[in-house]
RNA sequence: CGCGGGGUGGAGCAGUCUGGUAGCUCGUCGGGCUCAUAACCCGAAGGUUGCAGGUUCGAAUCCUGCCCCCGCAACCA
């Protein structure tokens, strides 16, 4: 019979930015499952990988004054690096710009296209010149009016493929109410029959406006775009159509993702892979997002700690960290990030539960057994550890059977809890006293297995932990281990000479560590930076789909500092003259006013001196109409006029915006007439 | 009436589908123990389960209405 086979993806991340705690936790995430399955046996695979094309590479690239590649290869590397220190264990790491996959994905095209999956197409008629962008007719106002500009639009042709997704809809529908499984979690599965069930509109997948791409096979003007590019990687990588891993391990047993790409890996993937005639994966698993603490204690305590997953391993350790977020958060729902919660977990569990429990049983076997694992005595045990250890086992397995990792880790802890109550319960100490020599044996026997089985327990989250406490205990750890093997009770050998050692964690103090005054050198605010930011969807042409791949749109920094690959935080220089075209000026508000639905914009009526006029300004979410009126702003007086909301916007008023959303205009340092020029 | 999710002791969550003593982790307080990393063990305090109705012998759980919060969509010139 062949073995059970075990595929697991992550997203393919988008290398023009460094990737943070949101793109490690999924891959931890994957980690944690792919070496799970590795233990039990199963033929496992595990992939991840970058997707490498699409404008903003391209023009990051220009800016650099470098080729794509040649700019987005350093990155990837780092990203190597990155995963190499969170210790992940992939099998291979895929590039959308290798030609094992450029090759694939121009024949899935080109199949696409043969069977009429892919058709031409047109975009007509809706092409705003001044807003360089096409609109749907739903967009427009009566008449083809451009809602921006208030002017008609053109009647431009430019010629897109699209793909036939409207064509899947029912199809999918279908196989999402038959295999329950498909999209998880539940919440998640809601949404996407939900948003199915509105309809599907055929998809563009080829673009002409940016090069930096796989080349139409028939048609070298388009390119082809981020759907059936980076998402095929999941079989490319396998070597489709005839390739042997792909025979071996497609469909995949699950692909981890944030929950902000969940419908282009629960709607436009499944849709692809049915026009190919190939089977769906298992699962999509849309987990969460870590948010970032908004940050209260941050102004007293924490100071400005970087959500950079290698600073934090740098601070705390791999397995700590890996730890926490496997742990913290529910999976599958969103959570809380806060270095103080990670500290709190790391004492509480790694320290206290844990380590201090190897600890307090290797002192007493060398206080009380000479140093060596005694020999139980069948007749004085009552087996309690042993049926917990059971119990445990089989719980981990049904919670990770079904992606629950926190829960996994939760009843894992069960075991090392039990073990400290028993030797409260016991108290070897007086049964020393005592002398009742064969309980004693026993007693430390049952902890000593029981602390050996822990670290088997962990050894799917931890890397380098089960091996330090297995060795703590005088074994030698594994070279391979078998999880079904070695859960079994009673496999530790009574006579190894325990080595003590180092506490496995220390406890760490939660003021000193965050406390420590000022972070040296931190960034503030991107520790604060909440939600998820922008840095997966970017406008442009890889435009809605870019980061599609990219995982989580966790907290990016907004600001990212100066890295060596990535352009400087800074707009292109320009000269005193190009400035002046700028006409800035002092405006008071007269009045303001909400505007009906919308939630962001505030109607301000401005006295410029000169003239009067209205500005629509997004900082409806940062102050009350009423507190602006009789303020001084700083104007953009020279705008061109737009309409938003149906409201004439007649300039831009300045505002400074800092990282966590948090909003500020500009005013005036003392009063100064309406209408003069800012400079 | 745009779509989806959520409101449960100080904090974070489970329980809601399949009504029946409200559970877990952390924190707090008290006690125990001494093998241990001020750790571990035991116990306690603390909840009108967002609000208002309804169904029922009985509602956190089912129904109706409302309030609030978070994502997505639209709107940030």
């Amino acid at each position: 019979m062949a073995r059970r086979t075990f595929y697991i993806t992550t997203p393919i991340y988008y290398p023009n930015n460094k990737l943070h705690v949101g793109h490690t936790y999924t891959t931890v995430a994957a980690d944690a499952l792919a070496r799970y399955h590795r233990l039990r046996g199963h033929d496992t695979w595990f992939l991840t990988g970058t997707d490498e094309h699409g404008l903003n590479v391209e023009r990051a690239a220009r800016h650099a004054g470098k080729e794509p590649l040649e700019y987005v290869n350093p990155i990837v590397d780092w990203i190597k690096e990155l995963w190499k220190t969170l210790d992940i264990s992939y099998d291979d790491f895929i590039r959308t710009t290798e030609e094992r996959h450029t090759r694939v994905v121009q024949q899935i095209f080109q199949r696409l296209y043969d069977q009429g999956d892919i058709y031409k197409g047109v975009y007509r008629g809706l092409y705003c010149a001044n807003c360089e962008a096409f609109y749907t007719e739903s967009d427009l106002k009566e008449g083809n009016i451009c809602p921006v500009h208030d002017k008609p639009v053109e009647w431009v042709e430019e010629e897109s493929y699209f793909f036939r997704l409207s064509k899947y809809g029912p199809a999918l529908l279908d196989h999402i109410r038959q295999n329950p499984g498909f999209v998880q979690p539940e919440t998640r599965r809601n949404e996407v029959v939900r948003f199915i069930e509105r309809g599907l509109e055929d998809l563009s997948v080829s673009r002409t406006s940016f090069k930096w791409g796989i080349p139409v096979p028939f048609d070298p003007n388009h390119v082809i775009y981020v759907w059936v590019d980076a998402l095929s990687n999941y079989i490319t990588a396998l070597g489709y159509p005839n390739g042997e891993l792909y025979q071996r391990f497609w469909p995949a047993d699950v692909h981890l993702i944030g929950k902000d790409i969940l419908r282009f890996h629960a709607i436009i993937w499944p849709a692809i892979l049915m026009a190919l005639g190939v089977p769906l994966p298992k699962c999509v698993y849309g987990h969460g997002w870590l948010l970032i603490d908004g940050g209260k204690m941050s102004k007293s305590r924490a100071g400005g700690q970087v959500i950079d997953p290698t600073q934090l391993v740098a601070k705390y350790g791999v397995d700590p960290v890996r730890y926490f977020l496997l742990r913290e958060v529910p999976f599958g729902a969103d959570g809380t990030y806060s270095e103080e919660a990670l500290v709190r977990r790391i004492n509480a569990d790694l320290a206290n539960d844990l380590g201090n429990l190897v600890w307090r049983t290797v002192s007493m076997i060398e206080r009380f057994s000479g140093g060596r694992i005694p020999e139980p005595d069948a007749a004085e045990d009552d087996g309690i550890l042993r049926e917990t250890a059971q119990r445990v086992f089989a719980q981990v397995e049904q919670a990770l059977d079904g992606f629950h990792l926190d829960q996994a880790l939760h009843v894992a802890w069960d075991l090392p809890k039990r073990v400290n109550k028993y030797i409260d319960e016991q108290a070897p100490w007086e049964l020393r006293r005592q002398g009742r020599d064969g309980k004693l044996r026993t007693v430390l026997y049952n902890a000593a297995e029981a602390i050996r089985l822990c670290g088997v327990l962990i050894s799917p989250f931890l890397v380098h932990t089960p091996a330090r406490l297995w060795r703590q205990l005088g074994m030698e750890p594994p070279a391979s281990l078998s999880w079904d093997e070695a859960k079994a009770w009673g496999q530790l050998r009574p006579g190894l000479a325990v080595n003590k050692g180092e506490p496995l964690f220390p406890r760490l103090d939660l003021e000193e560590v965050l406390g420590g005054g000022e972070a040296a050198g931190a960034a503030p605010a991107e520790a604060r930076d909440r939600g998820p930011a922008a840095q997966d969807s970017p406008a442009g042409a890889h435009g809605k789909g870019a980061g599609v791949l990219a995982g989580q749109g966790q907290p990016a920094d907004a600001s990212p500092a100066p890295t060596d690959g990535a352009p400087p935080p800074q707009a292109e220089e320009i000269d005193i003259a190009t400035f002046q075209r700028i006409d800035l000026r002092v405006a008071r508000v007269v009045a303001a006013e909400r505007i009906k639905g919308a939630d962001r914009l505030l109607k301000l009526q401005l006295d410029l001196g000169y003239e009067q006029r209205q500005v629509v300004a997004g900082i409806a979410q940062h102050y009350q109409p009423e507190e602006l009126v009789g303020r001084q702003v700083v104007v953009v007086a020279n705008l061109k006029p737009v309409k938003l909301r149906g409201e004439l916007s007649q300039g831009m008023i300045l505002a400074a915006t800092q990282p966590d959303g948090k909003l500020a205009i500009l005013t005036t340092e003392a009063a100064i007439a309406p209408g003069s020029k800012v400079r």
